[in-house]
This record gives structure tokens, C-alpha cells and sequence, in this order.
DNA sequence: AGAAACATGTAAAATGTTACATGATTGT
DNA sequence: ACAATCATGTAACATTTTACATGTTTCT
């Protein structure tokens, strides 16, 4: 099984929406596709290079980067393939898990720590939702909503479970 | 920023509830803690080796490793620590944010994966309750049964999400 | 007897983060 | 002038997966 960078698709996938500075690449998947994706510039530039070589992506006369017709076939190849499902490691649940060795006042912290970036999260959802709004109706719209609202969902279950964890935990 | 491996934290929080082989860490860990943590062996391996190195560990007669004092007091330190909040990359968000490229019926059959992911992944985590149940109680149930509340929230959200999805994803 | 599960490990390759280096451009 | 942001990259290091190798024990 060859497990082909993921990269590569947050990269391809980015410039197929418009051209655009390996910077600004970086600055946007932090933005829209910042609570379920992250990239570092380690990553990011040798991605482009080779990108480059192999002729996915060209530099335009203004710096931007451009996906060229191949990349988007590419690009378009790798979407379809199956999707890996590996749950992701969570050090909270771990922490919780381990909650005796902790004790429960630490994780009344932590569940304070889920909390609060939940509602962080749910802030940085709206104004996305808003941000979307804003701009004139496109094709992406609604892909972009519906990534939203899976984060939304998520937060609001994150907060629910603080609510319940901490009436557990304060009868420890 | 020293990114001590969050494996050791795993590792020695399995063998703090009780004394096994790496081989049935492994088990234990793709068992309870299977909807927010996963380690291979290629990682259990070499980190048991090097806190037995490090006397935090040691194998007892009959096979089975055991924490020592001092592994149980690293342990403590290391839970203490801040979490990393890292957001998890999720490979089907990833495809339906450019779901324009993909297609709605890929979209579709992406969201199908979700529900029905979900929906096992509540069947499991009914199951570890029930096991848990079963048990005696003990000082470890209510931190187990809060993980477990946390991966059901998550799932009933992914659920949740799945619904509207379709709906959206129909019109397109 | 044969299959499945138990058990331990190593090596290679891929993946990813962090820190550093360098310089241009823009805003105050 | 100065700070912040834009912009590109490299090197070192850490992490993680995957595949392979090997042998034992237990179940049918």
C-alpha cells in the first residue's frame, strides 16, 4: 500500500481553486481549512518543487504558483482513491483516560481546556460562515459550508461532553 | 519545544492499570483506546525497550512488563503536562472541501463512509460499556467511561453531519 | 497436523515539525 | 526609520508506518 503524501492533495487542491504564493497557500489552508488540516512550510515548498518538476504546477510571470492541466487531472486521481481512516490521537481523552493517575482536578482543567476551545472553534466557524457569505455565489460554496458545519457539529459535541464530564468529575 | 513522544505517555499508562506483554499493550490499546489513540509495533517495541533502559519499566518473571515507582512517578509528570492541541487531519473533510473537483456522487458515497464508520464506531464503543460494566467497579471506571462518552458525542455528531450532508449534496 | 493467535523485534522509508537563514515589501 | 508581514527555502531532528523476520503457544 503506497501511502502517498496527503500533502500533496492539500497543496493541489488549494491551487486549483486559484493561483497563489506558496505563502498565501499556507496562510489559507490555516484559515478555511485550519480546524481539520494543517500544513508547515517544511512541507509546503519542497511539496511545490516537486509539484514543479513533474509539471503539476507552473510559476506564473507575477510569483503565483498555477496548477497546469496535468495537475489538475492529478489532482482530480488522487481525490477518488480511498480515503485512509485513522483515528487521530487525542491527548486529551489520553489524559482523561489515565484521569486516576491525574487526579480529578487536573481534569476538570483539561475538560476547561476542551471547552474553551470549543467555543474558540465555534468563533472561528461563524466568521468563515461569514466570510463565505460575503463573497459572490460560486461552485465552492456549498463544499465549503458543508466542511463547516462538520466542524460546528463536532465542536458542539466537544462542548456537550464538558458539560458532562465535569458533573462526573466533581463528584470525585 | 521538546516533543517528548506521546507513545511513552500511552505506554506507560497501559502498564499502570496493570502489568502485561507489549504484545497485549498493543491489544489493549486498539481495543479501549481504539476511537482516539493507535500505536504500532514498530513504536511499542523500541519504547519498551527504552524505558526498561531507563528504569521505568521492568519484565517480571512470568513475562509480562510492570511499571516501577520511578516509571509511575514519570508517568504523573508527564500527564501534568500541557496538551498539544493539534487539529487532526481528516482526509474525507479534505475531499469534500474540494468536492467541486471530486464530484457530488463521490461526495455522496464519502458521506455514506462517515455514517457507517460512525455507526460501528458507536456499536464499539457500546460494547466497551458493556464490558466495563461488567467489571467490578473500580477507580479507573469513571475516566474510562468518560472517553467513551466523548467518542459517542463525536459519532452522533458525525451522524448528525451525515444527514445534512446528504441533503446538500443531493441538490448539486 | 495445521491454522490462528501470541510474542518480539529490526530496518527502511515516509512523514512531519522546528529552527534557522535570508531578503523584499508594506504600513506607520 | 522601524516593525510587521510577505516570501522562499534548507537542515536537523523526531515521529510513525510498513514490511519483514522469527519463533512459540493454543485451538480445532
Amino acid at each position: 500500500m503506497t501511502r502517498t503524501s496527503q500533502t500533496d492533495l492539500a497543496v493541489l487542491g488549494g491551487l486549483s481553486r486559484e493561483p497563489m504564493t506558496g505563502y498565501a497557500l499556507r496562510s489559507a489552508i490555516r484559515g478555511t481549512l485550519g480546524h481539520f488540516w494543517n500544513e508547515s512550510f517544511g512541507q509546503i515548498y519542497p511539496t511545490l518543487a516537486r509539484l514543479t518538476r513533474d509539471g503539476m504546477v507552473v510559476r506564473a510571470q507575477d510569483g503565483r504558483l498555477r496548477l497546469t492541466p496535468s495537475g489538475r487531472r492529478h489532482l482530480r486521481s488522487r481525490l477518488a482513491e480511498p480515503v485512509e481512516v485513522v483515528p487521530p490521537r487525542n491527548g486529551v481523552l489520553l489524559r482523561i483516560f489515565f484521569g486516576r493517575e491525574l487526579g480529578p482536578e487536573a481534569c476538570l482543567r483539561l475538560v476547561d481546556q476542551v471547552e474553551s476551545e470549543a467555543t474558540r472553534s465555534l468563533e472561528v466557524l461563524a466568521g468563515v460562515r461569514a466570510e463565505v457569505a460575503d463573497e459572490p455565489e460560486g461552485p465552492d460554496r456549498p463544499y465549503v459550508l458543508l466542511t463547516v458545519s462538520a466542524g460546528e457539529e463536532a465542536a458542539r459535541a466537544r462542548l456537550r461532553w464538558a458539560v458532562e464530564a465535569r458533573a462526573t468529575l466533581v463528584l470525585l
